[in-house]
DNA sequence: ATTCGTTCGGTTTTT
DNA sequence: CCGAACGAAT
């Protein structure tokens, strides 16, 4: 195991991170206070594993999101070298286990190539099971049973224990809705028969494959000598079970989290996980990680004074050795409208003050429905002239909200994709089995529905036989449905010749018309879907390219689904830094900005009403709060409004009773707002102003990342709206920092043996050979890290010394 | 079958 | 205010 500074990475480390590195005899809980280092931690106890010599693919590091992942892989890349991080288990809970869970599929009763439901194709089929058992969709509303079901999945309880369970029935039946367990029950069959897991299904059955099947977990604990996991105060039940499962072997277990952070609970993440985790393992041995290394003392202090207020806490005191730092300043705006523009002028000066750049700088808010003034007032640059006219915007990026993978016409070229994997997938089906508009009509589909439902078979299975099952449809509706089900058959032919994904996109985008629909109409949003769709087909190539220059022929459409159908947006990268970020406080956990204005503190909102009632439901918004406070360095600045435009109507509000827990002294409640008082009244003026006339429109047309408003066309009417833009995908290669550009394709005949190279992944080399003998001309290179590698020219970046 | 207009209901956070 | 969902019209 090669490593680039020997002990050295030890000396990077204060006393305590060290120990937490160096303990590597039995379980072992850190509990790490807000920007304590604890990645760091997790980062370089891996490292020190590997030069303890444990194999790189005996480790496994869970994560909560994919970019904690990526981050954590980057970091150990640097410091080992990227042929030992690449063959970590590294990665979310559900990623990690959809791969696993993929390669075990049938002893669990799954084909090999299950699809995955994510939450609209599960609210979905969860609304048409209430239709066809005839049940009152005002009453079992779907998202509720869907949230229903999520909970008890996440407890491990099947169809069969609930009907079982008391407790649930119960409920249910004092709840008015007793027929819960049927749904469950339904949908936890139809889900089998379309060969589909949703997302808690693939921790769900992560633990009956262990408990069902001896052999496979004594094969896994053998196979992972070393287990840590990042955020454990965040798992469920679930999640802690299979960590348990896998670990009571070697005992070797790192779970790192802060108990003050835990901000997840109603997606059933137990507190108690990481608050007992001593009465499932006797010997752990518990590290601290007090001292802060991020923010402020006042920033510190003032977290700290607010999280007290929680009972039921590890006790720990953060402290930190950083500066003082300036008070929190307390904004009250008179509305949702003026705060969006105070945020945006106070954005303007700090950074003009400190010299920042805009990626200093992130906008916290509660709910994803706040960002759409902030966006306003951002495309507005936070200023206008007596003449309303638009001035030097602020540039600003959005997490949440629509994810890139989630808008229609991607999602409609996706289920192409999931059904020419999994044609059973009834979701996929029904999505794209008449768009673009092929005369299938809902009736037609209803009957294949049913028809499906009666024999426990998929649609696809009706659709397939026709003679097997009599579909009361004519002759010409059955043309319709041989002629899609030959156009899925040819495209999964292909793809089982071992077309690669690239080539597989190029021809459902050509067999199903999905792009030439949208070339009648040169409407700006159809545009957008055209772009939207030659970006998906950009990501599937890029897919191709890393693939083939890696030299991992994993490259079929069925490999792009199982790593790409796990990604969110936030999980995006953006090509184009130099942005206000703007995002849910739970988004930011994890990550740190200079400058962090938290919006919108106001009863009702944060905490939120849904919340309010329960005590432990305050604890948690407190914690969030917590969180959000914690994620600045420098400068953190609340602000709330007295009255705020929600649900078609402005409502009058009051301040969070979260900022009387936070000790006075930290605070400046008078801080005045910003700005000139003319341009304060100026602002007010116009907001006044803005309640008599219509709206500005806040539609404007953008997309891939573009977030300012190109005036020429703000003429014409525009649909989509700020917070729907497009992101560009991530490529599957985690990027070198700097200049991407030196990093070009090159010809056989730059190239001899002996010369050096830099690979945008592998860094530099020498080139031990060069091949142009095959169709493609090749080069083996041996890089710094001792591995030789083979690249294929027509791929490969790289810069020649 | 598709499209367009109207009404109605709802509102947290996300892998 | 926004989206879903339903009903009526080509």
């Amino acid at each position: 195991m090669k490593l680039q500074d020997n002990d050295n990475y030890l000396s990077q480390l204060n006393d305590q991170q060290r120990d937490a590195v160096l303990y590597c005899d039995g379980p072992q809980l850190v509990i790490a206070g807000a920007g304590s280092g604890k990645t760091r931690v997790l980062t370089y106890k891996i490292v020190h594993l590997l030069h303890l010599g444990y194999d790189p693919w005996r480790i496994m590091a869970l994560t909560f999101t994919n970019k904690a992942a990526r981050e954590m892989r980057e970091r150990i890349e640097a410091l080992t070298s990227p042929e030992v991080s690449s063959r970590l288990w590294m990665g979310t809970f559900h990623s990690i286990f959809s791969q696993l869970l993929h390669r075990n599929a049938e002893r669990i009763g799954f084909a090999h190539d299950f699809t995955i439901y994510d939450t609209s194709d599960s609210r979905s089929l969860i609304k048409l099971i209430v239709r066809d058992m005839q049940l009152d969709d005002k009453l079992y509303k779907p998202a509720n049973v869907q949230a229903r079901i999520s909970k008890v999945k996440n407890m491990l309880i099947s169809p069969d224990d609930y009907a079982r369970n008391p407790d649930l029935i119960d409920a249910d039946r004092d709840g008015g809705m007793p027929h819960v367990v049927d749904i469950y029950r339904a949908y936890w069959k139809r889900c089998h028969i379309a060969g589909a897991m949703d997302f808690d299904d693939l921790l769900f059955y992560m633990n009956i494959l262990l408990r069902d099947h001896p052999d496979v977990l004594e094969r896994y604990q053998q196979m992972f000598a070393y287990i840590l996991v990042d955020e454990y105060q965040d798992t469920n039940f679930a999640q802690h079970l299979i960590v348990h499962q896998l670990s009571r072997l070697h005992n070797r277990l790192c779970v790192v989290g802060d108990d003050a952070q835990s901000i997840y609970s109603f997606r059933g993440a137990n507190i108690n996980n990481i608050l007992q985790l001593n009465k499932i393992y006797p010997d752990l041995k518990i590290f601290k990680l007090e001292q802060n290394y991020r923010s402020t003392q006042v920033i510190t202090q003032a977290a700290n004074s607010l999280i007290e207020k929680n009972e039921g806490q590890i006790p720990k005191k953060l402290f930190t050795a950083n500066q003082h730092g300036d008070d929190i300043p307390v904004i009250r705006c008179f509305s949702d409208y003026e705060e969006a523009y105070v945020v945006a002028n106070q954005i303007t000066r700090i950074k003009a003050r400190q010299g920042d750049s805009y990626e200093d700088f992130a906008v916290l808010y509660r709910t994803n429905a706040q960002s759409r003034v902030l966006e306003e007032a951002f495309s507005n640059g936070g200023r206008r002239d007596t003449h309303g006219n638009v001035r030097d915007a602020i540039p600003y990026r959005i997490y949440g909200g629509l994810s890139f993978y989630q808008r229609k016409e991607v999602k409609d070229a996706i289920c192409y994709f999931r059904l020419i994997v999994n044609p059973n997938d009834d979701e996929a089906l029904r999505r794209v089995i008449n768009y673009p508009a092929r005369g299938i009509g809902d009736v037609t589909v209803g009957k294949v529905n049913h028809c499906a439902v009666e024999q426990g078979v998929s649609m696809w299975e009706v659709m397939n036989h026709p003679d097997s099952f009599q579909l009361n449809v004519n002759r010409g509706t059955q043309a319709k449905l041989n002629g899609f089900v030959s156009m899925i058959k040819d495209l999964a032919a292909m793809n089982e010749g071992g077309a690669n994904a690239r080539e597989m996109a190029e021809s459902v985008y050509r067999k199903t018309l999905i792009l030439s629909v949208l070339m009648h109409d040169k409407s700006p949003e159809n545009i957008s879907r055209q772009e939207n769709l030659q970006e998906l087909l950009n990501a599937v190539g890029e897919f191709v390219d890393n693939k083939h220059e890696t030299g991992d022929d994993h490259n079929t459409i069925t490999d792009f689904l199982a790593e790409t159908s796990l990604l969110t947006d936030q999980d995006m990268d953006d090509p184009d830094g130099e942005k206000v970020t703007l995002m849910t406080v739970h988004a930011a956990k994890g990550l740190e900005f200079k400058n962090v204005f938290i919006v919108g503190v106001e009863e009702d909102l944060f905490p939120s009403a849904m919340s309010a009632d329960t005590l432990q439901g305050i604890e948690e918004e407190r914690r969030l709060l917590y969180v959000a406070i914690t994620r600045a360095k420098q400068n953190c600045i609340i602000t709330y409004a007295t009255s705020r435009y929600r649900n078609g109507e402005t409502k009058s509000c009051v301040m969070s009773r979260f900022l009387r827990d936070i000790d006075m002294q930290y605070l400046s409640i008078d801080a005045t707002r910003e700005a000139t008082p003319t341009r304060s009244w100026q602002d007010t003026a116009n907001a006044l102003m803005e309640q008599w006339q219509p709206r500005p429109s806040s539609r404007r047309y953008t997309w891939a990342g573009n977030s300012q408003t190109p005036l020429s066309t703000s003429s014409t009417p525009q649909h989509s709206t700020p917070s729907q833009r497009a992101v560009r995908p991530a490529t599957a290669s985690p990027a070198v920092s700097g200049d991407a550009s030196r990093f070009t394709i090159h010809t056989a005949d730059e190239l001899a043996v002996g010369k050096q190279i830099v690979h945008s992944r592998f860094g530099q080399g020498t080139v031990t050979q060069v091949d142009t003998s095959g169709a493609d001309a090749k080069i083996e290179v041996t890089f710094n890290d001792g591995t030789a590698r083979k690249l294929l020219l027509k791929f490969a970046k790289f810069e020649i010394l």
